[in-house]
DNA sequence: GTGGCGTCC
DNA sequence: CAGAGGGACGCCACT
């Protein structure tokens, strides 16, 4: 540690003494005192040792529970000396808006934590300090950016002290992400399964404490004797892996700088996105939920008419009995486990045909509508801040890509009329607009500056319609005089590429001859020759090292790419192709949206982020901010990367989601 | 819990 | 020859 961090730290332990002074914890300024003479903190009386498991631990274990003030205030002394301290919060539950804080743990050494309990109100609890007065004592600590602490998913941590009015700062590491960077998908990134594989220790899980099931306790009832043991445990752990898990990103600079650059910093953006939330208009769904039940009852009627008898028209395997077995239709696929499909391709190819495949269709188009989105959003709805907050996930797709769930924002429906109604329901408040910024063909501008592929770079220089300037290559004739089939034989085969896709699925997708489709890819490979030699060349470096990697540094192993099992392999390879475009792009954004956010932050600007959708950002934005916003946001979402091509963002405004495409 | 399907990028 | 499109999440039926 530098000096200056040095004198940082003893003039935040004399604001510490300050504080607790004004707090009246005249039993902490005499711990502090004694605390001048030892370097050992105050944990006597309450402490609690924890025999290692068998042969497992090389650590003992001294885990402290904290009920009276000398000691805690003791361990905050501690924390404020340390250069590093691990911290974790238990609570009421998982949603992070409800949550509500029944203790705090730390670690400043391993084997050495502490727990502090604060609601826990089962009968016969324990007397526990007073949680609003012991945050207050955290307080500094805890939102002071100079005192560096490390968690695991510390986003969650910062939305349960954000419900207790504290902003944490200074979140300096995150086990899940330093194991997420470091390999997305050798191990899950939760801390049991982390414990296992870095460290060889099988710590105590939830379920252990809490159990399972209908009768899992929540974390209040559980006893503070055995809370204690589980949540300072989580504490000395999270240090532990931080400790086993930093020098191995530091090890490759690429990833750490990966990892300080984007990820750590994209935490805080995420939790101000989850927390501000997304305003939906729920009587609006709510009429199209019914306006979809009548239509859906119409169309159950129609098909059992149509099949000659009732039946689930929800379920596959009914349906496949009077598809191929009573109405004798042929079958055209199987599915993996040997079943005749009822897929959409399928129904779509058979309707041409037959009545009952079209209208099951329609069927399934609408149920999905209604059971996925219009009746499921408005449950989802905070009954205090009238709006849904989703969970962007950081640590779960293998490529760097954010995924979102409860809900799911990333896939709301887009295609269909029907569907687009639904984004009519993503609404903007009184005086706002939704400003929607979209990368315009992200992947293939990443793919043509990774394969520095003459044609497709001149392609996106001059700014030309990529589907058509490919359908003009392969197909022979003048951009202008591109046909529509051809154009979009061309964008399925652009998408192709990316995908890693074979003549097989390309003529599958258009509907064509293998022959056919074979031909075309060959015709595109002659026309932009540095493609083919950059799938070539990266498959061939994910045999030899066993990794891919994004133009940030960003590694997927793919430890599948040499095996045996063909199916195996050919799906690695596949991998290896999409992953580094996918992987780029998912960078890129993130990139973005630390620009965007820190930009949001700035005083007088009236716009927030709200949504990522992969190669979209949606921000919420004060009216008559509107213009200034677009342009803004545009040239940092164009900035946020330098490739052999320009970046392209479309931008789009209105007083809903639909509107502002 | 798994399989089939369908929504998004 | 067989299988032949990357990454997610969530619903329903069924076991």
């Amino acid at each position: 540690m530098d000096e200056h961090a040095l004198q940082r730290r003893a003039i935040d332990s004399a604001s510490l003494r300050e504080l607790y002074t004004r707090l009246d914890m005249r039993s902490f300024l005499r711990a502090l005192d004694g605390a001048a003479t030892s370097a050992a903190p105050a944990t006597a009386t309450a402490a609690v040792s924890t025999a290692p498991p068998p042969g497992t631990d090389p650590l003992e274990r001294h885990y402290a529970l904290i009920t009276d003030w000398t000691v805690l205030l003791g361990w905050c002394e501690r924390l404020a000396r340390a250069p590093l301290f691990a911290f974790d919060t238990e609570t009421t539950g998982l949603d992070y808006m409800q949550a509500q804080i029944v203790g705090v743990s730390f670690c400043v050494e391993p084997g050495r934590g502490a727990y502090v309990p604060l609601a826990h109100s089962y009968a016969g609890a324990p007397e526990q300090l007073d949680r609003q007065r012991v945050l207050e004592a955290l307080r500094p600590l805890l939102e002071d950016p100079a005192h560096a602490k490390v968690g695991a998913h510390m986003k969650f941590d910062m939305h349960v002290l954000a419900n207790h009015g504290i902003t944490l700062r200074g979140q300096r590491y995150d086990t899940m992400l330093e194991s997420y960077v470091l390999n997305s998908t050798a191990t899950r990134h939760d801390m049991d399964s982390m414990a296992e594989k870095y460290l060889g220790l099988r710590t105590i899980h939830f379920e252990d404490v809490a159990g399972k099931g209908a009768k899992q306790l929540s974390f209040d009832q559980v006893s503070v004797a055995t809370a204690a043991e589980y949540a300072a445990e989580d504490a000395d752990v999270t240090l532990r892996l931080h400790q086993a898990l930093w020098p191995q990103l530091e090890a490759l600079p690429a990833l750490a700088r990966l990892y300080q650059e984007i990820e750590q910093p994209l935490v805080p953006v995420l939790q101000r996105m989850e927390r501000g939330g997304v305003l939906i208009d729920r009587a609006m769904l709510q009429r199209q939920s019914l306006e979809l039940a009548a239509r859906m009852r119409e169309l159950i009627a129609a098909a059992q008419r149509a099949a000659g008898q009732e039946f689930n028209v929800e379920s596959p395997k009914q349906l496949q009995q009077i598809l191929f077995e009573k109405l004798q239709i042929p079958v055209l696929r199987k599915t993996p486990t040997g079943q005749p499909s009822t897929a959409e391709d399928v129904l779509e190819e058979l309707a041409v045909e037959h009545e009952l495949p079209r209208l099951i269709l329609d069927y399934r188009l609408l149920a999905k509508l209604r059971s996925t989105y219009t009746e499921k959003l408005p449950e989802q709805i905070d009954a205090h801040t009238g709006r849904v907050h989703t969970s962007y996930h950081q640590a779960v797709a293998a490529t760097g890509r954010l995924s979102s769930t409860d809900p799911n924002l990333q896939n709301i429906p887009i295609r269909s009329p029907e569907g687009r109604r639904i984004r009519q329901a993503f609404i903007a408040p009184p005086g706002h607009l939704l400003l929607a910024a979209d990368y315009s063909q992200i992947e293939l501008r990443i793919m043509a500056h990774l394969s520095g592929d003459a044609g497709l770079l001149r392609a996106f220089a001059t700014d030309q319609d990529i589907h058509q300037a490919t359908a003009a290559e392969v197909f022979g004739v003048a951009p202008d005089q591109v046909s529509a089939d051809q154009r979009r034989s061309a964008k399925a085969i652009n998408f192709g590429l990316i995908y890693g896709m074979s003549a097989f699925g390309l003529a599958r997708q258009l509907g064509i001859e293998r022959g056919a489709a074979a031909q075309y890819v060959e015709l595109y490979f002659a026309r932009y020759p540095g493609v083919r030699a950059y799938m070539d060349a990266t498959r061939e470096r994910a045999r030899r090292d066993g990794y891919v990697e994004t133009v940030y540094g960003r590694r997927l192993y793919l430890p599948e790419i040499n095996s045996r099992n063909r199916q195996l392999q050919q799906y690695a390879e596949r991998s290896a192709i999409n992953a580094p475009m996918q992987g780029t792009a998912a960078d890129i954004i993130k990139r973005a949206m630390l620009g965007v956010d820190a930009w949001c932050q700035e005083p007088g600007v009236a716009a927030r982020l709200i949504m990522q959708v992969h190669d979209e950002l949606v921000l919420e934005v004060r009216e008559d901010y509107l213009a200034t916003a677009g342009e803004r946001v545009r040239a940092l979402m164009v900035a946020a990367a330098q490739l052999r091509v320009p970046l392209s963002v479309e931008v789009g405004h209105g007083r809903n989601w639909d509107e502002a495409h």
